[in-house]
DNA sequence: CGTATTTTTTGGAATGATTATAAACCTCAA
DNA sequence: TTGAGGTTTATAATCATTCCAAAAAATACG
């Protein structure tokens, strides 16, 4: 219930961030958009934000959800952060930053990229381009 | 026909590497110890190198590609490179390094730890043990 | 040397995340 | 309001990987 029922001005906000990202408006994209973009910033798996989508009254297809985080991703409203082969993980948080990795909770916790300093970095070699540069340090507990 | 058939040197070099490493010399393992030690170091997938064994004259299941790239992982001969969930790449190269990763056809180059100098790295939250820290250039041609 | 005991390997089935499909359903511009 | 085209859905399909139980190979031991 509670989550299904977006105040007027969070819908209109976020209708409005879908369409300055070339997308539309539909009732999954904005329940979906309020889970995971009007909290804080967050990390979602597949599986995790269906679980919570459905807590949340939405019933929407699991086809759906991947859909949704991948049109989210190419529209850049969000990242896929490589972790763990087994499964895939999207970030809200789309500033250059890092991430620790608990293997055994599937845990990511964010690092501000001012947190990180690289002195020295290879250049590409010729030819290519660097699309990213990605830091995960792993954690045990 | 040819690498299937090892100098006996070779062999008596990969059986100590193995045993040195807890591991029983098998057919199986000491061929794909071979491809994988004995030229410089690379980087495989389960997949590339159960082709290369089968060509190489090496019938082999893809079930034993599996447990002996597990087998030699666990037991420190290889190290498993996390740069796209779809597959798991391991590395013959166990010093500390990074990689330039050229998503558009899969290939992985290391990068020398001394080419990256970190001057400033966060620390681990309280409680928790860092076990590693991967750095990824993606690339794009 | 044989034989018993323990490991490995194997083919095939099972798993689990993700993607494809095609039909039903919405959206939105005109 | 409408219809062309984008979306969602249930289900099937895919793909890498793991599991399984039986067959094969390796080691231990008498």
């Amino acid at each position: 219930m509670t989550s299904l029922e977006l105040s007027a001005d969070r819908r209109l906000a976020l209708t409005a961030k879908l369409k300055a990202h070339g997308l539309r408006t539909t009732k999954p994209r904005l329940l979906l958009a309020d889970l995971l973009f009007s909290g804080g910033n967050r990390h979602v798996t597949a599986d995790g934000l269906f679980a919570e989508a459905r807590r949340a009254g939405l019933r929407v297809s699991q086809a759906t959800i991947y859909n949704t985080l991948n049109q989210f991703c190419e529209a850049g409203l969000l990242r896929e952060v490589q972790v763990d082969q087994a499964r895939s993980y999207f970030d809200t948080n789309l500033d250059d930053h890092h991430h620790f990795y608990v293997e055994a909770d599937g845990r990511l916790i964010d690092i501000d990229a001012d947190a990180v300093v690289l002195d020295k970095l290879p250049k590409a070699p010729e030819g290519y381009d660097v699309t990213g540069v990605d830091i995960v340090i792993r954690l045990r507990q």
